[in-house]
Order: structure tokens, then sequence, then C-alpha cells
DNA sequence: AAGAATCCCAACCGCAAGTTG
DNA sequence: GCAACTTGCGGTTGGGATTCT
């Protein structure tokens, strides 16, 4: 299948259409039908090549073209189609009257994509950033190294304690990550497998040997249906010794089978926490609404993005902190 | 006020699927 | 079945408009 020459051809003209143009265009459209695009700016007497009057025409012209910002609600429904169809620009204008694939395009460009970094989201996944995670292994070890380096005498306490829980702190945030990465991948009807399995988090030296294999049933998390018809995510958790310094002084428990919120709930037997993972149940992290599956979604595929309505970030506040502890 | 930086969007480019002879 | 042609799609860009310094 070849290529059309289209617009390469010798004495055609490029770049902006002019009023006159676009009078020509519409004229000969409303009377005719644009009919086979390649004949059309002859007939019309343009001198375009028939890919810019179709484009011209379908993105700008056409009379059922709706001008403007975009609604809240066209923003949420670009945000939920485009979790489930990618950028099938002309895919999502469908379920947008009056909107043009390009126009869709341009606005996820220059707007829906920066909102959803802004806020802590791959825009391709629709899932919590994870690539700065990705470096805490290393800040890790870095922070450890630095022990090392420094060669400070350790006995003073209260500086160790806090490097300990720094550490501890970061390994248990990655981990939360992890369990709460793995949450919506769980609830995702489009996943079928979690990425980061115990062992992985065992060659990070994220936990012990004595934690991995109490972890190990991470590996197969159970959904239950949850009391508002919501599911849930469950792992059996084992307890994991949560420092105790400043560093964590403002925030909850992450993982603590006694912790006395609802969404914690310690039914589980033989010293095994049964931790339930709704969306909104890991308390550290700032929730808000990536989309508020409403109304205007109608069609099956639509259906798919049903389950994350609420997803999690880090709040910067905690970033912050965070990565100070490291600096 | 002016130059620089950034934003925004119409239009172009190239590829690939569909159609036709 | 094949090649030429047409159409549609998604990525990218040029340049005007707007905001920042």
């Amino acid at each position: 299948m070849g290529r059309s020459p289209c617009c390469d051809e010798n004495g055609l003209k490029k770049g902006p259409w002019t009023s006159e143009e676009d009078q020509k265009l519409t004229d000969y459209i409303e009377k005719h039908g644009h009919g086979s695009w390649r004949a059309l700016p002859k007939l019309a007497g343009l001198n375009r090549c028939g890919k810019s009057c179709r484009l011209r025409w379908t993105n700008y012209l056409r009379p059922d073209i709706k001008r403007g910002k975009f609604t809240p609600e066209e923003e949420q429904t670009i945000l939920q189609l485009h979790s489930v169809l990618g950028n099938k620009w002309s895919a999502i204008a469908k379920h947008l009257p009056g909107r043009t694939d390009n126009e869709i395009k341009n606005f996820w460009n220059t707007h829906l994509k920066k909102k959803l970094i802004q806020m802590g989201f791959d825009p391709m996944t629709h899932r919590p950033r994870t690539d700065f995670l990705a470096a805490l292994p290393q800040l890790i070890a870095l922070a450890n190294l630095r022990q090392l380096v420094e060669q400070r005498p350790w006995d003073d306490q209260s500086a160790s304690q806090l490097q300990a829980d720094a550490v501890q702190a970061a390994k248990l945030e990655y981990l939360q990550c992890l369990l709460q990465s793995a949450a919506a991948i769980a609830t995702s009807p489009s996943s079928s497998s979690i990425n980061t399995s115990p062992t992985e988090l065992e060659q990070i030296g994220l936990l012990s040997p004595s934690q991995m294999s109490s972890l190990s049933s991470l590996s197969s998390p159970r959904i239950l249906e949850g009391v508002n018809g919501q599911d849930l995510v469950t792992w059996q958790v084992p307890d994991i010794q949560i420092p105790s310094s400043s560093f964590f002084e403002h925030e909850q428990p992450i993982i603590n089978g006694t912790n006395q919120n609802s969404d914690y709930s310690a039914n589980g037997g033989e010293g095994e926490k049964l931790l339930l993972l709704s969306e909104d149940s890991l308390p550290p992290l700032a929730d808000f609404p990536i989309s508020n599956l409403g109304d205007a979604c109608s069609t099956s595929s639509c259906e798919a993005v049903g389950n994350s309505t609420q997803l999690p970030i880090w709040s910067d506040s905690f970033y912050d902190e965070f990565m100070s502890e490291f600096a």
C-alpha cells in the first residue's frame, strides 16, 4: 500500500486557511458533499491537497463542531475513556458529540496529561507513579552508605535511632506503595497479575527473611465483596514493627493489625492479621478523586474503569519530609 | 515596557488499514 | 492475489497569544 503524494505535489498551498478558502470549501461541501477528498480541491477551486481540505473540514468547518472550553463532564469522560482506550482519540471523540479527535488530543496533551502528572499519576496507566520509588532502594542504600562513610561513632543513641527509623520508614512506605499498586491492579479488570513479588521485595532488601516468610501470601491477593458493594483486596500479612521515632509521630501506622481504624480488621488468627485494602484504606497517602464515575459513562468498555474511583498519591509534605531524611 | 519563556492549537507528516480495479 | 490509490489516525510542529521576569 503506497503512500499518497498528497501535499508534496508542487504548487499546492500549505499553512493557515484564509476565510476565502474556508468559504469555498464550505460552499462546495454543502452543495455536493465532500465525495472524493482527492478530487475535491480541483472541483471546489482550491489550491490545496485533499488531505488538507478533509482536515480543515473535519476539525474546523463542520457545522456540528462544538466550540469553547471543555466542560468538567467532558473532562471526566475523556479521562475515563483514555484509561480504557489509551490514545485512541477518534474512538474517544465518538463519545463526545461535537468534539474532534484533534481537539481532544490537544486538550489531553496541554491540560489533562499535565494535570495527571502533577497529581502524581502516570498519564498512560492512570495509576500512581512509581518512577521515583524505583530509586528508593538506592536511597536506602545511600542512607546506609552514609552511615559507613561518615564513620560516626554510633553510640550516639538518638542519631542512630533516627537513621534506622528513616531507613525503616522508607522501606515501609515503599512496601505500602507496592501494596497499594497491587490493590489497584487487582481491582482493575484489565489487569491479571501483580508485578512485584515478595521475592523481589526480599531481593531489594525491603524485608527480612523472616518477614518474607510471613508475607509470602501477599502474592495471591483475594478480592472480597465489601460492604457497599465495593471490592476489597486482602492479603494475609504479618505484624511489622513500626518505628516509634518522631519521623512517624504524625503518621498512622501503615501496616498494623491492631489499628482500630475500620479499614484494618484484626480478624486473623494465629498471629496473622487480615489486611483489608480498600481504596481509601492507607492513611498516609492523600486521597482525591481521579474521576467521578459518572453519568457520562454508558458503554460497556467504560464500565471497566469503575473500580478506580479513587487513587492515592503521596502527599507533598510527606514526600518532602521523606526526601529530606536522605538529603 | 520589552524581551524571554511558556502555552496553546491549527495544521502538517508519515504510517497503516481499507478499497478498488 | 497484487499493486495502486484513498482515507483515517496519531504524533509532532510552527507560530501566534499569553504570561512571566
